[in-house]
DNA sequence: AAGGTTTTCGACTAACAGTAGAAAACTCTG
DNA sequence: CAGAGTTTTCTACTGTTAGTCGAAAACCTT
């Protein structure tokens, strides 16, 4: 059994201004100076994977403001990073909209569709998380954590279409999720905007957490609808 | 950057006699003397996580029997193996239903529900693998891996209803798969059983390889039926 | 008060899953 | 060879869910 380094990278992702984001850290020193990489660093001797990118991913965003983190995969090239095998353990983190964390200097969010110039696989790591993101959105209930804690139907449904990258209807948007059970009226009302327009009606995500919601015929036992 | 050994690890399943089972392997060493145990091992120098899971797994079964094999996860406990840290790469393999592979003499099957004694955190990864081939099954063409080559509608429903846990409708099965294009006809037909009954015609799946087929309605984007 | 804006609601349509039962096509036995 | 038993296939019906559209509601500004 080999020695070798092992790394936690995060594809922190959050919709900024119709957008949907990739929070990354500009490399200050070769190799790659210059480019755009992920926030993490090397797994400590008594941490999981999990423990170790929360850890770092404080010194880079206010932890309370990651709303989810999940492992995406492991990249193990032998020739990913220069010099000695390093091992990189890649999560997907989201922020609820709205949140604007303060980020070190040397940080800056992307969209992900056009990422700057990126070092090592990092590029691939982003997309892998954006991929992963726009599957989980259709059949579980990731949207809370795309979401502010109280949000009205047309800003989720803002939140959705930025982060799947096209329009979705607000109708059948709230249809669906209210059906699956994960939305819930607050009873209070947001203030019009300045042009006017009738008040929203504030909702939020019941429960806590990520779960699947609703998988397909074939997987459901008999009598389960 | 620690320092640390790296395993990969799988979780080798197939439906063999009505029940979904795994791969084990019997430990011969303390610790865990007599606890069985998933194949695999250390990560070479010169391969990645996947090279090294279908290389380790050549020495048990014939990898060309491995019709698919994907990551599960990573499990990282500092404590998750005795001694030096060991972080392990867990893989989630499927085995055609069918296929007895010639397995050595210290391996042996059993039913993913009924496990023996399992050495470290390998119970824990068998079941995080179960239950993503169950997920699988209802939202890409992952039957297609533990199906023979050549099969009829309801020898593919025993299949379904091993790996899933209840029974599925042969009926709705049809359906479901050949509407989403993944059934294709080879227009021969399966001689009867002693008892009788009417031949059944055979299917095979169309493609090679996963593809998620069915998103929900609010991934789709519009006008997409 | 009128016109513009945004949200909400209801109604219609199409697509899909789940179920049940009849018909078809075979083997075996008397 | 007829009839009983077995297994597969087909068709039809039902209920649920998604997708779309347009009207109505509730606010703003002028």
């Amino acid at each position: 059994m080999s020695q070798l380094a092992h790394e936690v990278l995060a594809a922190v992702l959050q919709v900024r201004g119709n957008s949907l984001q990739a929070l990354l850290w500009q490399r200050a020193r070769e190799p790659h100076a210059g480019r755009w990489s992920l926030p993490g660093g090397g797994l400590g001797l008594a941490e999981d994977v999990e423990t170790s990118i929360r850890r770092q991913l404080a010194e880079k965003v206010d932890v309370r403001q990651l709303a989810h983190v999940e492992q995406l995969a492991v990249f193990s090239a032998p020739d990913r990073v220069p010099g000695p095998r390093v091992v990189a353990t890649a999560f997907l983190g989201l922020v609820p909209a709205g949140l604007d964390p303060v980020v070190p200097t040397d940080t800056d969010w992307f969209p992900v569709d056009a990422l700057p110039a990126t070092a090592f696989d990092h590029e691939a790591i982003v997309l892998r998380a954006r991929d992963r993101l726009r599957s989980k959105l259709s059949y579980t209930n990731l949207g809370f954590a795309l979401a502010p804690p109280v949000f009205s139907v047309s800003a989720l449904r803002e939140l959705y279409s930025a982060a799947l990258g096209y329009r979705v209807s607000a109708t059948n948007l709230q249809r669906v999720l209210s059906r699956r059970g994960l939305l819930e009226s607050t009873g209070d009302m947001a203030a019009p905007g300045p042009a006017g327009g009738r008040p929203a009606a504030l909702f939020r995500f019941t429960g806590h957490g990520m779960q699947i919601t609703d998988p397909f015929a074939v997987l459901r036992p008999p009598g389960s609808r």
